[in-house]
RNA sequence: CGCGGGGUAGAGCAGUCUGGCAGCUCGUCUGGCUCAUAACCAGGAGGUCGCAGGUUCGAAUCCUGCCCCCGCAACCA
């Protein structure tokens, strides 16, 4: 088996502050990468910021700061996330650094290269109350919904295209001969339906005088790269390609061993799963391995916006419930690649009900019980097996988790039958026998944990240690 | 006929691919226990699986039609 291992999260556009959609993404792939390290792989693990385009550049002039400025208050936002989390990624891209431009251009030039880009003029509608261009779906009855009645201006510009309709049958490959290439299998459906009912060309850059905000088109001082061709390049410009060729192929693969895991929103389906695959076919560069998508956070059954006022922040949720319980309610919010709704109210009752009176209070328990007790732990190797290892690689960590709070359960339900603080006064030798199990099973809870919610694994395992009790998860209200 | 997702107990969800006793968590009611974080354990109540038809010995699951909710509709990250 391949030692090394990949894992991306997508890179959040620097408009807004980090919410717990995000965040739910980033722990999914944080976990994977510290399962993946236990298991003795070299891992890297990337995130980072998506910097360019029209909006931010918007955004920096309406506040009347530098846009390096502003972006880069941005990216510290989205890096503190690693501490706030307890994440370990071992790379952190800007879209800004030197080394990623570069990269994008080199991509651009291959791609170019092997023919896949084109001039062509470009008809945009332009609002003159506004003074913005308009996107068709921003139209309501062909009229701008802010100036209706008004005709739109058709301006024309020359741009650069990606001849993404060129590569359909090669996507379809791809999908044909991967058959997990997407995860869930709906997202998979629904990207090979996409594919299959034609692909249009797209625009992949901007004239610069008018949104100088991007990375420059190679050889032509007049055009800047559209965001998302140069973004999605991050992916591999983070591991140093073109330069280290070496470990480009060492953790992104090769086209014959692909090693590349992406995870995704699923607003993202379509720019992961087609876009960059198609950039990468058009490069003559290998493939990701396998691209997962995630559902979306509701809040209240509602969605999380900004002008509703309901979204939930990472930093509020850490704020009450720590960081591993953050985690924990992040992870087991539903089922992986299904929106799931959540809500202050249901965050508590699970958190008192699983964190404090489950596990917490079953450490609470045993540490007490085993006090005066100086027993050998017995502790397992392979701690995951195949069933909870193929539920690690299809993303379904709530299942995991599932699996080992029904081991807190049956170990409430032992202490419940058993009775051992009776043994413990009349037959000292089924104590022993009883807490035996009961330490073994804490530890292996605790081993289980460590990719999960690493402090609190620590926790527990120095609470058996030295027979301290500690309160892991404090109740809530 | 634009694309896709969803409708299962008071709440949130799993189960649908591959048909076989309708399951989990929370809440609720009753009882038990005292090692523990007002926690823990047992038992109970609560469901015409959105509606209507079809296939089948058997349908939440497969097929057809309909109703309702929610996203997305590509140069907007």
């Amino acid at each position: 088996m391949k030692k090394e291992f990949y894992i991306t999260t997508t890179l959040p556009y620097v408009n807004a502050d980090p919410h717990a959609g995000f965040a739910s993404e980033i722990i999914l792939a944080d976990v994977r990468a510290r399962f993946e390290k236990l298991q003795g792989k070299e891992v890297i693990f990337n995130t980072g910021t998506d910097e360019h385009g029209l909006k931010i550049w918007q955004k920096a002039q309406e506040e009347g700061v530098d846009t390096q400025a502003y972006v880069d208050k941005y990216a510290a936002k989205f890096d503190e996330l690693k501490e706030m989390l307890e994440l370990n990624y071992t790379n952190f891209i800007r879209t800004t650094d030197e080394n990623h431009k570069k990269a994008a251009q080199e991509l651009w030039k291959r791609v170019d290269a092997n023919g896949y880009i084109y001039k062509k003029q470009y008809k945009v509608k332009y609002c003159v109350g506004c003074e913005l261009e308009k996107t068709d779906s921003e139209l309501v009855d062909g009229y701008c919904p802010l100036h209706p009645g008004k005709e739109l201006e058709i301006i024309e510009e020359e741009n650069y295209f990606f001849k993404f309709s060129a590569l359909q049958d090669k996507l379809l490959e791809l999908y044909k001969s991967n058959p997990n290439f997407v995860v869930p299998n709906k997202r998979f459906n629904e990207i090979k339906s996409f594919v299959e009912r034609g692909l249009e060309d797209f625009s992949i850059s901007r004239l610069k005088s008018k949104m100088p905000w991007g990375v420059p088109v190679p050889g032509d001082d007049d055009q800047v790269m559209y965001v998302w061709f140069d973004a999605l390049t991050n992916y591999i410009s983070t591991l140093g390609w073109p330069d280290n060729q070496e470990n480009f192929e060492k953790f992104w693969g090769t086209k014959e061993s692909p090693n590349a895991i992406q995870i995704a929103g699923k607003d993202n389906l379509r720019q992961q799963s087609a876009m960059w695959q198609a950039m990468l076919l058009a490069a003559d560069l290998p493939t990701s391995k396998q691209v997962f998508i995630n559902g979306f956070i509701s809040v209240d059954g509602q969605k999380m916006s900004k002008s509703i006022g309901n979204v939930i922040s990472p930093k509020e949720m850490v704020e009450k419930y720590g960081i591993d319980g953050t985690r924990y309610l992040l992870l087991t919010k539903g089922t992986f690649g299904e929106d799931n709704d959540i809500s202050w109210e249901k965050l508590t009752t699970k958190y008192n009900a699983d964190l404090a009176n489950g596990l917490g209070n079953l450490t609470s328990r045993v540490v007490k019980l085993s006090e005066n007790l100086d027993l050998e732990i017995e502790k397992k190797e392979n701690i995951f097996d195949e069933a909870n290892i193929k539920l690690v690689e299809s993303f379904d960590l709530d299942k995991v988790l599932e699996n080992i709070w029904n081991i807190v359960r049956e170990d409430n339900k032992y202490i419940e039958d058993t009775k051992p603080w009776e043994l413990a006064k009349n037959n000292e030798a089924e104590f022993k026998n009883v807490m035996q199990k009961l330490l073994n099973d804490l530890t292996l809870i605790a081993q289980m944990l460590i990719p999960f919610l690493p402090e609190t694994a620590k926790k527990i395992q120095k609470a058996l240690e030295t027979k301290e009790r500690v309160i892991l998860f404090e109740r809530i209200r």
